[in-house]
Formats: C-alpha cells, sequence, structure tokens
RNA sequence: UGAGGUAUAACUCAGCUGGUAGAGUACUGUGCUUUUAACACGGGAGUCUUGGGUUCGAUUCCCAAUGCCUCAACCA
C-alpha cells in the first residue's frame, strides 16, 4: 500500500503517542456531558463541561491556540492554553501532544469551562483533554469565510458518494438532508399511527414480483431450490393483510427494480405503501394532501418549499384534473372512449414514438409523460387513468372505461401514486389475464398471474383505498436536491477500480533475463534487443530500476545495465 | 445504449505552440497567550486515470479502455 506524505507522518504520530504512554484508541466511555448546541442554548459563564468530538481547525498562537471541535450537533470553539492544560513545569501535554501529535480529523475529549472570548464568541476553555481516536487520513478539508462562502469544498460527486463519511464530516448539509430524510419518514409513522394504522413488515424475497411493472431482480434460494425476487413492490402482500382483518396498514418498503440509473433511479429505493379499509381515493387525496402540508411544515415551518427554480406551496388542498382532460388540455385530443388503432394515430400525429407492442394504456401514459407532466410544477392530482393502464384499480363508479385512480404531480414528476382498490376477484382475474396478453405481444413488464392473490380477493378484502409515495423522491422535493444520490447515504456505484499490481509483465521479465545472463550489457544493445518502442522500452527499464532490480551505470564507455547486488 | 464534458499534490484548481509541472488550502520547521478563511518567514510533497501509438523527447498530439458529470434514451 502506497501512503502519502501525510499518511506517514500521521503514523509516525501514533508511535510517538505510545511511547509517551497515550492509548490513541482507548477502550474506556468517555463521560460527555454536554453537545456543542447545548452549549450554545444555555450558556453560563464558568459553566464546566466534558465534550467529545472531532478537531475540525487550528490557529495555534505559541503558547495558546482555538481550535474548532465538531460533535453531531455542530461545532464549539475551544482554546487550548499551555499554562491552564499543563499547571506544572511539565508543558509536555501542550508543547508536544496538543501541539504536535494532533491533527485535523483526531477524535477528542475535552473537559474545561465555558467563557466569551474579547470578540463575543462562546468558547471552552480546555482544562484537559484525552485522545479518543487518532485519525490516520487526513480529511478534505473546505474552509468558509464569515461571509459564508465556501473554499475547497469537497464536491466531487464520485468522491463524495463513495466516501459518504468524509461527505458528511466536513458538508453539514449533507448531514442536514439526511436528518431531514428520518424526520419525514417520523412525521408520516406519527400521522399514520395516529389514525391507528399498522406498521408492518411484508416479504422482500417473493416467488411472484407483483404490484407493480418492473423488471425484477432474480436470486435462487438453495433449499428450496426455486428461483426468488426481490420485490418491485408490496402492494399484493398489503391487500392480503386487508383481507386477513386489519383495516389500516403501512410499510416503508425497500423495492428494487433492475432498469436504469441516473439522476432520479437507484436500483434500490423507498416507497411508503398504506392501505386502508372502508375508503375510496377520493378520501385518499384528501388524507395525502394534508400529510404533505404537515410535511413541509414540520420541516420547514412553512408549507412554501423551495426546489430548484420553483417555489412549491404544500398547502391542501390541490388540484384535482382528469388525464384525459389534462390531454385534451395540453394536446387538443380527446381520448376518451377512443379505439387502439385511434388513439396509436393521435400518437403519430404528435410525433410520439409508438410501436405495435403498445396497448391503450401504455400510450396514453406516453402521452401525458410527453406533453402534460412537464406542466404540474405545484402539487396537482391527476385522477381517472384508463382501465388499461390500471390492472390493479377498481373501475370508475359513473366513468366508463375509467378507473378509480390518481397520481400526485409535482415539479413535473410522479411523487405518488393511489387506488380504490380492485377488490371484485373474478374482475381482478381478467384483468391479469389481459396483462398476459400484453406480455405475450412484448411487454416485457406486463404483471404475472399471482394465484395466491386472486384466492385472498375471493374469500373478500373489503372496498379498500391504497396509496404508494416515493420516499426517495419526497426528500429530494422536500431537500431541494436534484439528484437522488443526494438522498441515499449510499447510492450504488460502479466498483472501484482495482490497483495495477507490481507484479513484472512479460516485457520486463525478458529484458531482465537477458541481463541476467550478461550481468552487464551496453544499455543501446540491450534496447535493440529487447525489440521494445521507446516508450515500451522507457516504461520497462524504469520500472526494474525502480524496483531495486537493475540499475544503469553511466561511465566514459557509455551507459551500461546490469543487476543489483 | 447514444452525444458531449472531465480525470494533474490529501482538497479546490492553473498549466500557452510537445522539452520531467505550479498556486491556495492541508502538511512540515521557526516565532507568536483571546484568534477566527489567524498571521509572518522558510521547507517538502506528484505513477499528470490506465494501456497503446507518433516523436530524439508526451501531462500536452493521436487511438483505445475505465470512472465520474450533463443531456438524450429507458423507467408506473
Amino acid at each position: 500500500m502506497q501512503l502519502s506524505e501525510q499518511e506517514l507522518v500521521r503514523r509516525e504520530k501514533l508511535v510517538k503517542l505510545r511511547e509517551l504512554g497515550i492509548d490513541p484508541y482507548p477502550a474506556n466511555l468517555y463521560p460527555v456531558t454536554y453537545y456543542s448546541k447545548q452549549i450554545k442554548d444555555r450558556y453560563a459563564e464558568g459553566k464546566e463541561v466534558v465534550i467529545a468530538g472531532r478537531l475540525m481547525s487550528r490557529r495555534i498562537q505559541g503558547k495558546a491556540s482555538f481550535a474548532e471541535l465538531q460533535d453531531a450537533e455542530g461545532r464549539i470553539q475551544v482554546y487550548f492554553n499551555r499554562d491552564e492544560i499543563c499547571t506544572g513545569e511539565d508543558k509536555t501535554k501542550y508543547n508536544e501532544v496538543y501541539k504536535k501529535l494532533l491533527d485535523i480529523g483526531d477524535i477528542i475529549g475535552i473537559k474545561g469551562a465555558l467563557f466569551k472570548t474579547q470578540v463575543g464568541e462562546i468558547t471552552v476553555m480546555v482544562k484537559d483533554f484525552d485522545v479518543l481516536t487518532k485519525a490516520l487520513r487526513p480529511l478534505p478539508l473546505p474552509k468558509t469565510d464569515k461571509d459564508g462562502n465556501v473554499y475547497d469544498e469537497f464536491n466531487d460527486p464520485e468522491l463524495r458518494y463513495r466516501q459518504r463519511y468524509a461527505d458528511l464530516i466536513v458538508n453539514p448539509r449533507v448531514k442536514d438532508t439526511f436528518v431531514k430524510r428520518t424526520k419525514i419518514t417520523n412525521v408520516i409513522r406519527d400521522f399514520y399511527n395516529a389514525m391507528g394504522f399498522l406498521e408492518v413488515e411484508t416479504p422482500i424475497l417473493q416467488p411472484i414480483p407483483g404490484g407493480a411493472a418492473a423488471r425484477p431482480f432474480i436470486t435462487h434460494h438453495n433449499t428450496l431450490d426455486m428461483p426468488l425476487y426481490l420485490r418491485i413492490a408490496n402492494e399484493l402482500y398489503l391487500k392480503r393483510l386487508i383481507v386477513g382483518g386489519f383495516d389500516g396498514v403501512y410499510e416503508f418498503s425497500k423495492d428494487f427494480r433492475n432498469e436504469g440509473m441516473d439522476r432520479t433511479h437507484n436500483p434500490e429505493f423507498t416507497v411508503m405503501e398504506m392501505y386502508a379499509a372502508y375508503k375510496d381515493y377520493n378520501w385518499m387525496m384528501d388524507v395525502t394532501e394534508r400529510l404533505l402540508e404537515k410535511i413541509a411544515l414540520e420541516l420547514h415551518g412553512t408549507t412554501k418549499v423551495q426546489f430548484g427554480e420553483h417555489l412549491i406551496d404544500y398547502k391542501a388542498p390541490y388540484q384535482r384534473i382528469g388525464i384525459l382532460d389534462a390531454i385534451k388540455e395540453h394536446t387538443g385530443y380527446d381520448l376518451y372512449q377512443k379505439s387502439e388503432d385511434e388513439i396509436r394515430e393521435i400518437c403519430k400525429k404528435l410525433e410520439l414514438e409508438v410501436d405495435e407492442t403498445m396497448g391503450i394504456g401504455k400510450m396514453i401514459d406516453e402521452i401525458f409523460g410527453e406533453k402534460c407532466e412537464p406542466h404540474y410544477v405545484q402539487p396537482t392530482f391527476i385522477i381517472d387513468y384508463p382501465v388499461e393502464m390500471s390492472p390493479l384499480t377498481k373501475k370508475h363508479r359513473s366513468k366508463e372505461g375509467l378507473t378509480e385512480r390518481f397520481e400526485l404531480m409535482v415539479n413535473g414528476k410522479e411523487l405518488a401514486n393511489a387506488y380504490s382498490e380492485l377488490n371484485d376477484p373474478i374482475d381482478q382475474r381478467e384483468r391479469f389475464e389481459e396483462q398476459l396478453k400484453l406480455s405475450e405481444k412484448g411487454d416485457d413488464e406486463a404483471m404475472f398471474i399471482d394465484q395466491d392473490f386472486l384466492r385472498a380477493l375471493e374469500y373478500g378484502m373489503p372496498p379498500t383505498s391504497g396509496i404508494g409515495i416515493g420516499i426517495d423522491r419526497l426528500t429530494m422535493f422536500m431537500t431541494n436536491n436534484e439528484s437522488i444520490q443526494e438522498v441515499l447515504f449510499f447510492p450504488q456505484m460502479k466498483p472501484e477500480q482495482k490497483t495495477p499490481s507490481v507484479a513484472l509483465n512479460d516485457e520486463e521479465k525478458a529484458v531482465l533475463a537477458v541481463i541476467q545472463k550478461e550481468e552487464k550489457i551496453d544499455l543501446n544493445t540491450l534496447k535493440s534487443q529487447s525489440g521494445l518502442s521507446n516508450k515500451k522500452w522507457d516504461k520497462t527499464i524504469k520500472h526494474l530500476t525502480k524496483n531495486n532490480l537493475a540499475k544503469v551505470n553511466k561511465t566514459e564507455k557509455g551507459l551500461f545495465v546490469e543487476l543489483v547486488d
């Protein structure tokens, strides 16, 4: 392993700490009494505190020094004064341990008392400190001036995602995003729990990947010797629970889809699905807009949230518009009760790419996605989807050919998808069979038939409304992040390249063999014998000399290559 | 999958028409007891992403590969 100069220096300091009898990785607990934020919020002159955290900056001025300690809550300034720390004759702890052997990034514990500096900053006067963990690798270190400008920000996305731990240490905004993410899920839990709903867990490994249209990941169970799929949705399992007599269930479901990755898609992502018995999609819209309003308020104290260039207002209620009305409004075409061929014609007029495998559902989806979706920036419920694109949704109570379904659009993207759930087992079987036909036509995302789910429906599922909310997307919207990688701690990445081996390649071995035979050989002779190009020769001989296998001697007679003794 | 962009010190980035690379921060040495992007004066630190090619000579030009980014495509 090749260590940089700074890493070597830190390893030397580690040795010196041990020589001074200081364990750089002590086992005992450290009796922390305060966080940095509490100190600032509840300041009292002279109050004694014990704090711990990471050393993030130092301003050394001879016998005294200011530094910043970062803990889970933020940063606090600490003041190291030689004579406060070393009250006797021996000044080693300040001069050596603090000044020479500590580095930025080290984790230390401090016992001290509060005071305010001449400039008025709340500061901890260090009375004693302990090394809690020596950091061997230097941190990327952004600096912020008093106007809030950040210099040398750690901003290479590749490094930030691969080394999220470092990202979290040096970029406070990143940490804040993830705190908000958890706050969002907590608000949702509180909201549904207050309604008496039950949080549940259902299988991630499923024999039939159902509840959505997507390509699944497949794995294999050895004992049962059968394929299993990572779930693409949990919908059908939650409905089984409604059949079983739970009136309200929800689950934060990690779902997996074997599809493309970009700044809004990750192979694993989180959807919150909720099902409530004896409700319909109108009720679900009322509840959902209240929920989103509450989330915005809890996070930001206002219903208005900035996302990119848009200020989104989550204040309920939201506009509700039929998908066919939306299409009519933005394209001028009325698709209601049009045949598959008529719609295909319209798609061609709209210059959309369609092919014979696409049914009515897919084509309408295409038109809406291309022509309408981007217009819905403020929260809008798009409702009443055609039956062909909604195989799990109850038929509309009054509009022929439509279903009781809505999608919530925000920032031109789908944030939630919900229905009055189809609970007629015969209708459901027919819809699955329709899907089977689509699949035979070549639609590789059409749904499988889940016989056990149909059996459950035959026992009778009460009228139910269900919803799925994309938690990653919701977090993006609520934290003003345009990429899903920013709201996932560890987004999926291609594997890091392996470091090249130091073993000799064939050319190097061949050249070395010649040298071994001749013991000492003229450089130019060797070069022409090797038959290598200039560049290749250069690389080869440098590699050999660098690894101390051969050396080049310059004499009056010319350059000679010989073995290293 | 396609089209662009990019890869140089631990971090952020310069580097002209080919001649072994610089700055700020960080590190290191000296000084400095209320500073705050601390300061002052020194110092050292690099497989110029990888592999080929052209050339006397390539970080630079050419070819290819790889990672990352952007935009398309795909995506309930």
